[in-house]
DNA sequence: AGCAGGAATGTCATCGATGTCAAACAGGGA
DNA sequence: TCCCTGTTTGACATCGATGACATTCCTGCT
């Protein structure tokens, strides 16, 4: 007759594979997965079916049958554009690879009620995991998911209002050194650029700072210490600022990634002579000769996606608060004396106190 | 009696919350999912149990029953590690953003086996669009798919053997330009520095490049046309040995961003004569005055996304491939004539023709 | 009061894979 | 040949939300 088959809808299911191979969605099911116990004919019969129809298992039922482990891992993050998190989400990538787990990323532009909407959606499709550089202050709402045993890792920043892993920097140690090592070269006016002091880094490496300061018997000059500055283009200009005053630093320290960019650009610019240390390390920045504080965003990212490798496998236990070191690399920017003449050409070259020298 | 009622195990459903209203379960999804015809003493009612129970729909389970519109979108790039690849991300996440869909990012590290891999994954997690930058030169197995209705967008490089949207770079117009300008400054010895030859990129910026010097009347030079530069490192040395030569090139042009970085910072270092053009722009170039090539991979993200959120609404319908713009961006590197003369020191300070002046 | 007709709610099956448990089967020993 | 044990296989319920359809509840109107 004219009666066809008519050709199935959709995608082909196990369902479909069972019924070619002639056997049961079970036993498909089982020679699929490779469980043992399944003849050797059968598993045959039911790849060939399976590769025949094209047929690709639906996670999403899987999943949902499986309640509780998912093959997703959610991350957090500021936002793709800033590479410190790119390379977190780097590190973590790479340390999820080998796992058969797929990696949900979602920025949040560090607003808090964009965290809480995006944590939402993911906790909804049921990862399996959190990882997230927090922009909210208030956790709270995640104590029902750790209650759950939902591994979560904190990243960059503690978490406040619960308990969870946090894979933190030493903020301390090399800024201070850096500032110490300033203050022996005899710089006493020395400028600290930060972002905002909501910000658990920013405060941290302020802190850090002004101690140092103060162990080096200068008294912080609170005109000096520059915060709430987002991004490179307000660092740049909070630069010039600083010294076209009357009586400018002569040193700057810049406290993040963004910050010292701005800061380099207008330094290789306009003043030559102002010493200069950096945080995060940057392109270009060791060509130039530009000493920083720095530190591997890579190696963060991947030493919490190792925490919350374990995490899944082993169940959530006490809680780790993991401080990774940073590292001062001197590279002949700190190290000019403040007594330097100023050139008369300004802007006509980039500063040689800056560039690569050894 | 000491009946208790057993704490839930794991989280609560649906069914829980409309026990607790008093409803059925049909009624609760109504209220929570904000359908007409729902009493609003009954939705009120739903709602507080819901916020008692922490209720939490499962994402997994909706997007199983309604089969073919899940909300996650499928990105597969090279490496977050690089900025291009990041940026792009950015655009993407940026386009979707507003439109609750989720990002499942999967990196390849251009490795055409593991694309197949993370491809793999994602259809298998059923995302509602697949957009990727390719690494495989076959991309047939994804042709099931585009018959099934899936949206498919191709960045970067274009698709080879199935039919998709793809969003390039126009990579002709601005190397020629860029080529047209160092030809009108009197090079004749120009060197090209690219990817390996199998990058539909590398291949198409070459071809601008070869094809621009004859229209300059310059036959084109083989030994000068360096290839399979994988990273700035090797183009650091690429550089560095194309300078040692008897009769080194009097302009290089690199082809990609990463080639870029490591030409500069070679540069920098060891020869202020040299012109330079780069492609992508990078952090500081414009302060040091680093002539390019430019282009926003944001944009590309954006517009992929953008697509992909049309085929998404509209569905799939005759495949557009566009061509974005790139821009040149003259700021000086392209500018210094082959006759400089040489520096007498050599690394002690940024070259002076690389600088950015005005 | 009776009734039409829309509003509100409920029942049941379903999406696709898999855990549970039982049935069918094969092979070896008595 | 028959029984026993271990191996393969299958039937069925389940994960959680929702579409299709049925039923009950109102409200206004004759």
């Amino acid at each position: 007759m004219t009666a066809e088959i008519p050709p199935r809808q959709g995608r082909t299911t196990l369902q479909d594979v069972a019924r070619l191979a002639g056997v049961s969605a079970k036993t498909a099911a089982r020679a699929i997965n490779g469980e043992s116990n399944v003849r050797s004919d059968t598993r045959e019969r039911v790849f060939t079916a399976a590769a025949t129809l094209k047929f690709r298992p639906n996670r999403l039922a899987r999943e949902l049958r499986q309640s509780a482990r998912t093959g997703a891992v959610g991350l957090v993050i500021g936002n793709l554009d800033n590479p410190f998190y790119s390379q977190l989400a780097a590190g973590v990538d790479h340390a999820l690879r080998e796992h058969d787990l797929e990696l949900i990323i979602a920025s949040t532009d560090d607003e808090p009620e964009r965290e809480k909407v995006v944590v939402q959606a993911m906790l909804e499709r049921r990862v399996t995991a959190l990882m997230l550089v927090p922009s909210a202050t208030d956790h709270s709402y995640l104590e029902g998911e750790r209650q759950l045993g939902l591994p979560i890792i904190f990243l960059d920043r503690p978490p406040v209002t619960v308990v969870a892993d946090s894979v933190l920097w030493d903020n301390h140690t090399d800024v201070r050194k850096a500032v110490h090592e300033l203050a022996t070269r005899g710089h006493r006016r020395i400028s600290a650029l930060a972002d905002s002091p909501e910000l658990f880094t920013a405060t941290e490496r302020l802190t850090a700072f002004r101690e140092a300061l103060t162990e080096a018997g200068i008294a912080p000059d609170e005109t000096l210490i520059l915060t709430s500055i987002h991004d490179a283009t307000s660092a740049a200009s909070a630069t010039a600022d600083l010294l076209a005053r009357d009586d400018p630093p002569t040193a700057i320290i810049a406290l993040n990634n963004r910050i010292s960019i701005g800061a380099v650009s207008t330094l290789l610019r306009d003043d030559p002579t102002c010493a200069f240390v950096g945080f995060d390390d940057f392109d270009l920045g060791e060509t130039l000769g530009i000493s920083v504080v720095t530190n591997d965003p890579r190696e963060m990212g991947n030493y919490a996606g190792q925490i919350a490798l374990r995490r899944i496998r082993e169940g959530t236990g006490t809680p780790e608060r993991i401080s990774l070191p940073t590292r001062l690399v001197q590279r002949g920017s700190g190290e000019r004396p403040a007594s330097s003449p100023h050139p008369s050409t300004r802007g006509s070259r980039p500063a040689p106190g800056l560039s690569g020298s050894d």
